[in-house]
DNA sequence: CTTAGGG
DNA sequence: CCCTAAG
């Protein structure tokens, strides 16, 4: 297990946090799902099935940081949040910003910054088998709403030769989250800069060990040196900040949004620190809405800044922190405009001989459910046939012709595409201008749909698959999670992931969520009191829509804890934390919190 | 065949 | 949920 060590933290407590940034008070703990898993480096097996997990991350949260966890240790006050952003020593609200200007200007004197005013989150990433473990550091900063900019820098951190773990390919990428807490407040709140992604290469080979860095080479080497090229670069930073007069925050809301708006051709850039980007955790932060516009948007130096407002552009920042040459600009994946986007698009397309194809087989009454003409529907131009499989779910030509080949294969099994069940249709412009129900093909979708709402459990178990296997892998968790539900198929995994994700964000419950992490010992009280936690630990138990795992493993005298949330993305869960996986690892080496 | 992403 | 390009 990875330890990591702040140098100049007083609590040499350690926290760990995976996931995305955002957390967020939780009211009803019945919606937090829970997750205590076991480090693997004790040789006690993980309750994590699968090694991808991304199961370590250590945050390490400044002396300062403090929450009114007695009340509420879930509920993160939007006062215990100020509270929590200190710099210097001074609470933001109280000083940092002067709250006498209506959008808080930065009042902040460079010297006045402090070690206190960073936030460290390093996070490990267990590799996959024969990978160098991944360390993701994020560092976050106080100063503003909204997620500004993404920048690499190679030199950022430079790490001695010499040291026990050589440290090499250190690349991040920089974020300002949007904590849009409330608007109607003042505005400057919360800049949380995410430096991400240290790529550590272990030189030993052995298995163990290799997993996680020990906490002496971490702490000799990464977090010494990284530290203070951190407050180098803040001070730097917040100095141009105020030399610039920067920062009427609240334009800087204002600006956001312009960017939200004006980026939506460049959201297909995503800054990529040097090659090996965690895809599954970057992913997280792209599959937000605005954030890969966002990242894009900054990493191209277009956000909208305005004279003198260049503090948080990253160029300003490479500068400051160096190189980009090992950053890459990548792309989501490209995709040509599909076949139903070119038959939108093009009116007089003249038919294909695959056309005709289709068109001959129409008449061959094989099958087929549907063979849409063009008119003026989306399909305009091409006929589309379909086949049905099972009710309601219908299938175009080409997987008929695949699976009716196996169909033939299989002497007439597996698909029950009997004439009366298969009904063939074929319908021609006018029979659709005289059916105005069936000329919009939403229409006709609609009606071959065949919905199966989702249940509880099924979320669940969604939830379940997500924060074991990570996004993505739908096929090995509807495998393992939905063995059952064969009308469930890795593709409705995926879009109903995609939509609890978007009904979280789309949640005004969860717009003030902000990921302060916790202190070991502030995550162990809370555990305590976790009401199923609290007298169960080391059981597994399950909740209505969450699992709790809690456990405890020894690991050289050290007592560790690792506590993972999972709280799914639903909008039923209010003030859920709405990260993918939000996994916070628990290190207390000294065996204090017990 | 699986995944990602647009529709 | 559907469809399909990319791997």
């Amino acid at each position: 297990m990875l330890e990591i060590g702040l140098a100049e933290s007083k609590d040499s407590s350690l926290e760990s946090a995976l996931g995305d940034n955002c957390v967020n008070p939780i009211n009803d703990v019945n919606h937090t799902l829970f997750n205590l898993i076991p480090g693997s480096r004790g040789g006690i097996p993980s309750a994590s099935p699968n090694e991808e997990t991304i199961e370590v991350d250590h945050l390490l949260v400044p002396p300062h940081v403090t929450r009114a966890l007695d009340e509420d240790p879930m509920y993160l006050s939007s006062r215990s949040l100020e509270n929590c952003l200190n710099v210097g020593g001074t609470p933001c609200s109280d000083g940092y910003y002067d709250q006498g200007d209506d959008y808080g200007i930065l009042v902040a004197d460079a010297e006045q910054v402090e070690i206190q005013a960073l936030k460290y989150e390093f996070m490990l990433q267990e590799p996959e088998e024969n990978e160098n473990p991944h360390i993701t550091c994020n560092l976050s900063c106080d100063c503003s709403e909204y997620l500004l900019e993404a920048v690499s820098a190679e030199n950022f951190l430079d790490y001695p030769s010499n040291s026990e773990a050589t440290v090499r390919n250190v690349e991040y990428t920089s974020q300002v989250q949007c904590m849009d807490r409330d608007v109607d407040e003042v505005k400057p709140d919360y800049i949380a800069r995410t430096f991400a992604i240290a790529k550590l290469d272990h030189p030993t080979g052995a298995p163990d060990s290799t997993k996680f860095l020990s906490h002496d080479t971490l702490h000799g080497t990464f977090f010494q040196n990284a530290s203070l090229e951190a407050q180098k670069w803040l001070k730097h930073e917040l100095l141009l900040f105020d030399q610039q007069n920067l920062t009427e925050l609240g334009n800087v809301c204002d600006l956001m949004d312009s960017a939200f708006l004006s980026s939506e051709n460049e959201d297909d850039m995503i800054l990529i620190p040097g090659n090996e980007m965690p895809e599954r955790v970057f992913s997280s932060l792209v599959s937000m809405p605005h954030a890969g516009a966002l990242v894009s948007s900054a990493a191209k130096n277009e956000l909208p800044y305005g004279d003198g407002q260049a503090a948080l552009d990253c160029r300003g920042t490479q500068e400051i922190l160096g190189t980009t040459n090992d950053s890459v600009m990548t792309t989501k994946r490209l995709r040509k405009p599909t076949r139903r986007y070119i038959e939108e698009t093009s009116e007089t397309k003249p038919r294909s001989s695959y056309d005709r194809l289709k068109t001959s087989l129409i008449s061959s009454k094989e099958k087929l459910l549907h063979a849409r003409a063009a008119g003026k529907c989306r399909w305009s131009g091409a006929v589309q046939l379909l086949y049905q499989d099972y009710p309601g779910r219908v299938h175009s030509l080409r997987g008929f012709r695949r699976k009716r080949t196996k169909q033939l294969e299989n002497d007439g099994k597996g698909y029950n595409l009997t004439p009366e069940s298969a009904k063939i249709s074929c319908f021609q412009d006018s029979e659709l201008q005289n059916d105005p129900s069936d000329e919009h093909p939403a229409r006709v979708r609609k009606r071959r749909k065949h919905h199966r709402q989702w249940t509880h459990s099924e979320v669940a178990k969604l939830v379940d698959g997500v924060s074991q296997y990570g996004v993505g892998r739908w096929t090995e968790i509807k495998r393992l999670f939905f063995s059952t539900s064969s009308y469930r198929t890795a593709v409705d995994l995926k879009d109903k992931w995609r939509n609890l994700l978007r009904a979280s964000l789309a949640d005004p419950a969860n717009k003030n969520l902000v990921n302060v992490g916790y202190s070991a010992d502030e995550l162990f009280k809370l555990c305590k009191s976790h009401p199923f936690v609290e007298e169960k630990m080391g059981e597994i138990l399950e909740g209505e829509m969450c699992q709790t795992t809690l456990c405890e493993l020894k690991n050289n005298n050290a007592h560790h804890l690792h506590v993972v949330f999972v709280v799914p993305p639903c909008v039923g869960f209010r003030r859920a934390i709405h990260t993918h996986h939000l996994l916070y690892s628990v290190l207390d080496s000294h065996g204090s919190s017990n």
